[in-house]
DNA sequence: ATATACATGTCGAGG
DNA sequence: CCTCGACGTGTATAT
């Protein structure tokens, strides 16, 4: 890996074009051919390309070319303020707690948290139109089919739902299916769309739901 | 800015929990307060921090917090590698050419590129259950609804379109409207779902658009 | 402040 | 390879 601090002027050619005026900016080479190129201000680099690329460099010029895409980054270095090589030893990998997968199997094992009397019967279940999160029966033995949203859901969820619902509608043991989505928040748009296709939206207080489990993401 | 390589392991607690085990990275930390660290592969950090956020350092324990959200970064500094602090001047901002405003501007200044004979009568119009791109009418004076899209268009992008058509259709005078998808290219399912839907896909020929623009982003 | 849609979105899973 | 949905999505824009 290179770290190299520079000014410099930057072009980018690919799904865009972007310039970028001549500045002082750390720029990084890492071993796999990704480059990202850091300003001043936020985590996310102000350029990057991804690898595997093609690094070239001649007279203050470098120019990485991803092939697959025919992109293209140019970095004119106008003055070098650091340049250094590391060899890195990191074989570590990231682990997560919290995700969505979590929160299908909080309410797995508690559906009630949903609906009082919903029992789930499958979960993840595959259709063409991709998986749905539960499938389930309600008190009054009606299928019932549930799009769970971690975050705020917004019309494509109750977009998704329907497309279940109508996917399982063909057989006809299905007809009359409920589809639910199960989220902390709605936005107005997707309660809009929820109430044209008769789709219900359940709001979810993921803070209770966590409270009291091991992995109360609210301890720290 | 302060760019340290270190051995170091990581705790991240916010919206989820991660953990990083020891490796050795480059850590990046900028004057607002953001922080990305980057590890051996990719142009992704591997943990970051949004800023502004209070940076603590004690015997090797770096603790960065964001009071805003209540996230808390957790670096124990095993060994340190190097540790650079730079002064960088860069006021420059990214120019960025090639977004969809910027297709939405050039559309609706020739929008025989969509339809010979169309006419744009309004930008954006906002509905309650989402924007449509234009509001247009065709050489017959048909209502026609344009979604438009950068990139390939998936089946998203038809039923967004389709939602449109039935809201402004509530409207008797908009009965019998039209709607198009425009984009340089369509995803398989995209272009079923609009042929069940009487959707109809035009497809952009971007490069063609841009050809003889001052904005060309082919010139590279 | 809130709501909404764009993003060089990126990334990973599943067919 | 393609398609699709999640993401610590982040970010800008309009209301």
């Amino acid at each position: 890996m290179r770290v190299l601090v520079a000014r410099c002027s930057i072009g980018y050619s690919g799904r865009l074009t972007t310039r970028l005026a001549s500045g002082e900016r750390v720029l990084i080479f890492k071993d796999d051919g990704s480059v990202c190129i850091h300003g001043p201000r936020g985590f996310k680099p102000i350029n990057y390309m991804s690898g595997p690329t093609a690094v070239s460099e001649e007279e203050g010029l470098i120019t990485v070319r991803r092939p697959e895409t025919g992109e293209t980054l140019l970095i004119e270095v106008e003055e070098v303020l650091a340049d250094d090589a590391h060899v890195l030893v990191d074989e570590a990998v990231l682990e997560r707690e919290g995700r969505e997968l979590e929160l299908h199997a909080l309410l797995e094992r508690s559906p009630h948290l949903i609906e009082e009397g919903l029992e789930i019967l499958e979960r993840e279940r595959a259709t063409d139109v991709g998986p749905v999160d539960f499938l389930a029966r309600d008190a009054d033995g009606r299928i019932v089919l549930v799009e769970v949203k971690r975050v705020k859901a917004v019309a494509a969820a109750v977009e998704q739902v329907v497309r279940y619902r109508e996917h399982v509608e063909r057989d006809a043991s299905y007809a009359g299916a409920r589809a639910l989505v199960v989220a902390p928040e709605f936005a107005p748009q997707a309660r809009a769309l929820a109430e044209r296709r008769q789709v219900e939206c359940v709001v979810l207080d993921v803070a209770g739901l966590y409270a009291g489990t091991e992995a109360d993401p609210t301890l720290f």
